[in-house]
This record gives C-alpha cells, structure tokens and sequence, in this order.
RNA sequence: GGCGGGGUAGCUCAGUUGGUGAGAGCGCAGGAUUCAUAACCCUGAGGUCGCGGGUUCAAAUCCCGCCCCCGCUACCA
C-alpha cells in the first residue's frame, strides 16, 4: 500500500470562492479519492492562506480585527469544500497554531543554514496602499511623479527586511529539472521555469516589518514572514512537520495548483526545501484556468459565478463531470450554461444515465434479480475485454493527473455498453431465447458494475445510488473489488432515475452579488 | 524584444520515426428501432489541415519566410 499526499494550493479568502477554486478542489479531491479507492493511503490537505497585507487592509475596511475577518471570509470556502463534497483530511488554515510553528521551524533551518541574512528592501512604496510596487507596475508621471497601478503615488522606501539566498539555488534547482523532469508539469510549464532559472535568481525578500499580519520572525522581533514562507510552509503544516513522524507523509507526492503559481512553487518552494535540508515534493502540477465566453472572471466584469450555486442548479456530482471531464487538465477551458448542460445531456442522462436505466429495468421486469450469467459469446467476451482493461488505462490517467483522460476511457465503455444491448437486443430474445436474454443483461449490469466504480471518485453520491441499484456492499465499491462480479439471483431495489435531463432553453445567469 | 506553445470539419479538440481514401465528441440532417430519461443504434453532411515557398515518388506530419493567438520574462497573492 503506498501512500499518496497531495495538496491543493491554499486559497487567499480576500472575497467569495469562484469557480476556480472549485476546479482545483475538485480536480484534487478526484485524484485523492481515485487513490483511497486504488487502496493507497492517501492524505489531502486543502485550505485557506490567511495572512498579508491585503488581509490585514480588507479588515481594516471591514472594521474588523485581522483575525476576526479570516474568520468570517473561510467561512465561504470550508462551505464550498462541503457543498462539493471535498474529501480532505484536512483544511488547513495559516492563523492555525501549529502552522506558526511549522512555518518557524521552517524559518530557523533556513537561517541556520546560513541562508537568511538581514539586509534592506527598497522599492517604490505607496503610503496609502501601504505597499511596495515594481517600478514597472508604477507610471512616472508628466510632472515626475510616480503613480501605483491603483494611482496613489509612490515614494522610494527602503525597509529592513530579511533576505533568502535564492541565488545560491540556480544551479540546484537546473540540476533538480535536469534529473526529474516530470517535477513540475505540463512539461511547458517546466520550459518556462528552467527559462526563469537560467536567467539568474535574485536573493528573496522573506520578511516584512510594515505590518504585523503574519507569523512572527523567529527572534527578530518586528519581522513578519512575508508572503510565500508563509503560505508554502502550509504544506509540512499539514504533514505534521516539525514534529517525529511527519516523514510518514512528507514529502508530497503532488501540489495541485494554478499556473498563476507554478514559480512559487517550482522554484521557491524546491529552494526553501533544500536550505532547510528537507526532501522536495514529488511533483507540482499546474493546471489552466476555467474562462467564461473566453474572458478571466473578475468581480468588475460582473461575471463571477459561484460555484455553490451551480452546484445547486446542476446537482453536484453532474457539475463535478463536468469540470473533471471538459477540460483537459493543465490546459484552459471554458464553462458556459449551455457548456455545461450539453454535457449532463448528452453523457451523464443519454448515455450513462439511460444506459443503467434501460438495463435496470429489464431486469426488473424480468423478475427484479440479478439474471443468469449464463454463457459468454463473442459480443460478452469483447465487452468483458474492455471492461476489464478500463482499471489500468484509469490508472495512467490518474498517474498523469488527467481526469479528463479517465472519464474519457470509462464513458468508451458507456458506449460500448449501450452499443452492445442494442446490438444484442434482450427485449427481443426475451420472446424467443430467454436464458440468453439473461445473459446480455447480466453482463451489461456487470459493465455497469465497473463503471460505476471506477466513476466514484468522479461522482460520489450518484454512483453510490447506483451501486446501491446493483445490490453492491459497501465494501465492494473500491477498485480492489473490481473482479468480484456480479451475483446471479441476488434482489434488486427498484430502478430508479440517476441523471435527468437538464433544460437548456432559457439559461438564467447565476451571478454572484459583491461582497 | 528574448524564450516556449499553438493555429486541423459550425464548436471543442485528437492526429510528428512523413505514405492505405484526413479523424472523435457535440451540434445538424436522414434512417432504423422501441428495452430505456423523445434516450440507445446506423448513415451522411465533406474542413485550402493559418498563408507562401522548398525537400521528397509521397507532407497536416521535415526545412525556410510571413501572419495571428497564448504562456513565461521575480517579490499583489
């Protein structure tokens, strides 16, 4: 039994989850159920990243206490998490206690490394946004002032700050592409970070004293880990790190996160973890974003959705498909109502849906319990075939983190089912052969079997209600149990309907209101 | 500007050691069927394979030039 850790990125609660964040969400806990079902021992961790400026400052908006605001904006992720039945271990958060002491105890192998010093940050520095800019990000003005993105004006600060010896790690980090080039994927996301690399690395910035909103510098009083220490610690946090035993989870097999973030994660965090002498994550892989009519959501475009929303609108199993199934990962898709129904339609109620439904109820009124195996020709040996080869083209798929690909080879078997019970015709042989009936029918519920197990991970509930359709035991639902066929004679509840169709004339737009 | 990826049927895409008549899903049209969620099954519609050259007996697949799109090019996460 082997085991398997693996992450989502933690997600900054300065507004609503999108759908965003529920892509990744799901996507992981996909690869972690698949795994737990694959009888490996599996951790996910997933959760929210709660300090920083822009916290600290929608707070202070907010009137309230740094803490206090956390408190109430995770609200809206954990809800999320539960809504789309994220299986996690554990929801991290960065205000929690034994993550200060994770992320300190990360810090203080770092210094005693030698790879932290005491230097001074200088940048240009807004007052009123109480932030530094890169002199690209600001407009010099006509007048020679110097404009933020936000158009406050900017002066030349410098600040003390601690400093990371990024630099030292160049050669480290092309080595670490070099050996394993399957660290961080799609493999173009590895280009662009060995492109990064080869140009320099500059030491990092890893302290802050403007602002008190993180976890303390240990003995350097006045100095709050800034940014990423910060936040990529979460990931020995959830391993149990500092503490005896945390090798049994760390390191990571895989972070799942956004491209946004792949240089974090690939080159800093790899960096942080080689300082403090601690074995590196297996694998980082960054997945694309989801647009809607080709644009980024953004809350000015008024285009937000949330995705508790459209979970409620859609069923939740049926919305997870489709994130899982309609982009393939690592690349950017689109999402659209019309999108999204087409997809439930035409897969999940034609084709899935409508398969269980026909067979159930053949069985059914051919007396309600599992028919005779009877004897396999041609047609029962090549669909037995493709059922049976389904579990390891599902493992590749899941060993290349694509979703996308399962879901593809198990609704090949979905049509090959269907094909062979209209090819086969039991409502037919029922007139004339009736054992031979039996037959067709008890291999197509068998195929049914294995699809609806290997499709758990995808869509808990509704395969679990259909599992309970075939009279399979609970502990008969993984993927050890595959080759545990069907039991000839066994009663079965009535069938019931899995998927509906879902309208598509008038899409009402689910929009999110401001927060 | 530099580096990297991509432009293939209405839509989303697959298709590189160059060679049977260029594919899948969705959508559309027709047919068949009636077990089933007007579902399943069959058939078809034909796209200059971004543009222009070149290599070759033969190129979507190799080479050159051009056009367009996207990603990366460090301290907002």
């Amino acid at each position: 039994m082997t085991r398997y850790y693996v992450t989502t990125a933690i997600n900054y609660p300065n507004g609503a989850p999108h759908i965003g964040h529920a892509y990744e969400a799901v996507a992981t806990d996909w690869l972690a159920r698949f795994a737990r079902a694959d009888g490996r021992d599996v951790r996910f961790l997933t959760g929210t990243d709660e300090h920083g400026l822009k916290i600290a400052q929608a707070a202070r908006t907010a009137g309230l206490a740094p803490r206090a605001y956390v408190d109430r904006m995770v609200e809206a992720f954990v809800t999320m998490a539960d809504r789309l039945a994220i299986s996690r271990d554990r929801f991290i958060r960065t205000t929690d206690p034994d993550h200060a002491r994770a992320a300190q105890a990360l810090w203080q192998r770092m210094a005693d490394a030698g790879d932290l010093y005491l230097d001074r940050y200088a940048g240009w520095y807004s007052v009123r946004d109480e932030a530094f800019y890169g002199e690209g990000e600001t407009t010099l003005q006509a007048d020679g002032t110097r404009l933020a993105p936000t158009g406050t004006p900017v002066a030349w600060l410098e600040e003390e700050s601690w400093f990371f010896r990024l630099s030292r790690f160049q050669q480290p980090l092309l080595d670490l592409y070099a050996r394993q080039p399957d660290f961080v994927q799609p493999a173009s996301r590895l280009n662009e970070m060995r492109a990064f690399v080869e140009m320099g690395l500059r030491d990092l910035s890893v302290s802050r004293t403007s602002f008190d909103w993180g976890v303390p510098v240990p003995g350097s009083p006045g100095h709050v880990m800034y940014v990423w220490v910060d936040a990529l610690a979460n990931y020995l946090t959830g391993a149990g790190f500092p503490d005896a035993g945390c090798d049994r989870w760390w390191p990571a097999d895989l972070h799942v996160i956004g491209k946004d973030v792949v240089r974090f994660h690939a080159v800093y965090w790899p960096a942080f973890l080689m300082s403090a002498g601690l074995p590196l994550p297996r694998r980082v892989f960054g997945h694309g974003f989801i647009l809607n009519r080709g644009e980024k959501m953004s809350k000015s475009a008024g285009n937000v959705v949330e995705p508790v929303a459209l979970a409620d609108r859609y069923g939740v199993d049926s919305f997870r498909y489709f994130l899982l199934r309609s982009i393939a990962f690592g690349q950017d898709g689109e999402w659209s109502h019309e999108a999204i129904a087409t997809r439930i339609n035409a897969e999940l109620a034609n084709d899935l849906g409508n398969l269980a439904q026909r067979t159930l109820s053949m069985i059914a009124r051919a007396g309600g319990r599992v028919p005779a195996r009877g004897e396999a020709g041609p047609a029962e040996m090549a669909l037995m075939e493709k059922a049976q080869t389904l579990l390891s083209h599902c493992r590749e798929a899941h060993a290349a983190v694509r979703p996308d690909l399962a879901l593809d080879a198990i609704f090949a078997l979905v049509a090959a089912t269907n094909l062979y019970v209209s090819e086969r015709a039991p409502w037919s042989l029922r007139k004339t052969d009736p054992a031979a009936a039996d037959t067709v029918l008890w291999h197509a519920a068998e195929a049914i079997r294995r699809i609806a197990i290997l499709l758990v991970p995808a869509m808990p509930e509704r395969m679990a209600r259909l599992l309970d359709l075939l009279a399979i035991p609970e502990d008969r639902r993984n993927f050890i149990a595959l080759d545990c066929e069907l039991r000839s004679g066994v009663e079965l509840p009535s069938p019931v309907g899995l998927f509906p169709r879902v309208e598509t004339d008038q899409p009402e737009r689910v929009t999110s209101q401001p927060v």
